[in-house]
DNA sequence: AGACTTATACTCAACATCAGTATAATAGCG
DNA sequence: CGCTATTATACTGATGTTGAGTATAAGTCT
């Protein structure tokens, strides 16, 4: 049945890195551009994977520890541009935050000026009034009494309105229903009607093409992992204290933690080892210094473990 | 840094369609073939997915139900074919088993055909003492005593030797692993060496290309997501009894489930509703039928659910 | 010295999970 | 007709996990 399309059509490699610092997850952009850097696949590459590594190690300097694919996108209607058709294999990789030092310049940008909901740290943040007040307008523009209810309940369990409780993972779900409510720019791009001004436009810069998208699948993605599997070490530096652990946890998954359960369930675990040294830099007692147990990734990669991402 | 290659790389869409029939999983594939339907991506797709859909619901007639992206591949050394570069994109698709009415003949194939190893439904399969073997002798080929041991402890890990317990989600890493110890005839290929010629090969049938991985990862992927989304009705008719849809998961799952616990959670869970009609065909008391509460799918299409997959 | 901050250890209730057992309703058969 | 085999369905107790709270230790800052 097969026989490939000849058409000759171009596939782009697209990285999302991910580094944490100081309570704050950032991802890496083209200096001045909102624009995750990319590269083209190659002949030359004996994998996607092997691929998208080689460039990035070659332009960024960066060392990447972890990486995954995201997705891969090729809608025609979001891109932009209408003309030339790309198919976009998305990465998330996990770094430490570095001077970009490649060729082109680079920027580390707060995943949360992307996508300022996000982040119910300090619970919910401000502009969700707005959201709110955005999302019920949607809702009132359905065409019958059903619909209504049913956009009305949707955007109620997305953002954890009316006794919803927030599920920090929804993260692309939550892009996509603004988008179809039109609340956010790129709903809106290629569409010149005067109907196309949206009423209301919610804060969060925005990225060229889709790459607000894969920023949202990549983020999705991110907190689901950091549950069962140990990558949250690869954000961190060799030796941390247990709290700068937790913050780290803390700032991808948007929302803060039960301090007792999360010690109890890193050392049940046995995910980390005592260095004997200990932080003075806390502002109190001093911490014991850990160190990621290295071994336990070949324990088990691959049996699970558990980090507690709960209320604080 | 972008601007896409020009360089007319082709793209495939790989479909992976999934149905169960009498306790049996089965794929669909082409007749005489192990190989899966495929289909170029063209420039008249909306996006991947809906390119997807339309060439199979076209060709096969079948009622694609639930959809969702599988993985992206390239590898060139995979493939067999050296001169050609083509991106797979595969997707895994649910549905009900039916004549295959489309214009290219088709099969519906257990999947346990070719991976006889993950059926454990009735314990252990027999070929494992020939599996262990061939782990053990890849082990002994370890250059030092160090990576032996990380050997050992990585095929029991996941073959669950030596006390491990058997992961049923690990579909894709066994079968890596059986691929880097050479037990599977597609490690072998475009190798002409002697020492190609493996001393063992483990029993089931390989597909083309890299079929096999991608029936891997549906499987591996279905496996997890069964367990926290309402998936497995996709794949049963509209009134079933309970111990029928037990039946189902277990095939999917490969090992049996507590039957109390199972019927426990799947009430609990609101997941189903009585009919008021009862099955005969039991063989001893009549069964209530249900149907499956599609009213869910709009409460927690997203706040999840959970199936109990354990012991037996 | 005393207030404040952070680290670390321990306890308890609520809940989910695992496994086993008991009873009910049918078919098949001598 | 009554027995057994088979499946359906309901209940029970032990165990483990999770969420949340409290108490004490060891520093810094004023």
């Amino acid at each position: 049945m097969s026989a490939a399309s000849k058409q000759g059509i171009a596939a782009d490699l697209i990285a999302l890195l991910v580094a944490v610092n100081s309570g704050d997850p950032r991802v890496l952009t083209i200096q001045d551009q909102h624009a995750l850097p990319s590269g083209p696949f190659e002949l030359a590459h004996r994998s996607l994977q092997s691929g998208l590594r080689a460039w990035v190690e070659r332009q960024t300097r960066l060392p990447l520890g972890y990486v995954e694919q995201l997705y891969t996108f090729a809608d025609r209607d979001r891109t932009g541009t209408v003309d030339q058709r790309v198919i976009s294999i998305s990465y998330l990789g996990l770094t430490r935050e570095q001077a970009g030092s490649g060729r082109h310049e680079t920027n580390w940008r707060s995943w949360y000026g992307y996508f300022p909901w996000e982040d119910h740290r300090l619970g919910a943040p401000p502009m969700e009034k707005m959201l709110r007040a955005g999302l019920a307008a949607w809702s009132e523009e359905a065409p019958d009494r059903a619909a209504r209810r049913a956009r009305q309940q949707r955007a109620a369990m997305l953002f954890g309105f009316d006794g919803h409780v927030w599920n920090e993972e929804l993260v692309l779900q939550r892009y996509e229903l603004l988008y179809e409510a039109r609340l956010i720019p790129e709903a809106l791009r290629g569409d010149d009607r005067p109907s196309a001004r949206a009423a209301t436009v919610v804060p969060g810069d925005s990225m060229i093409l889709d790459h607000r998208r894969i920023l949202a699948t990549g983020i999705a993605r991110l907190r689901a992992k950091i549950k069962y599997r140990p990558v949250v070490f690869e954000l961190m530096p060799d030796t941390f204290t247990l709290l700068q652990l937790q913050r780290c946890v803390e700032a991808l998954a948007g929302k803060l933690v039960h301090k007792p359960n999360f010690r109890r369930l890193i050392e049940q675990q046995e995910l980390v080892e005592d260095t004997g040294e200990t932080s003075q830099e806390t502002g109190g007692r001093p911490a014991k210094l850990f160190r990621f147990r290295r071994a336990v990734l070949a324990e088990r990669a691959i049996a699970g473990t558990k980090l507690p991402i709960s209320g604080s």
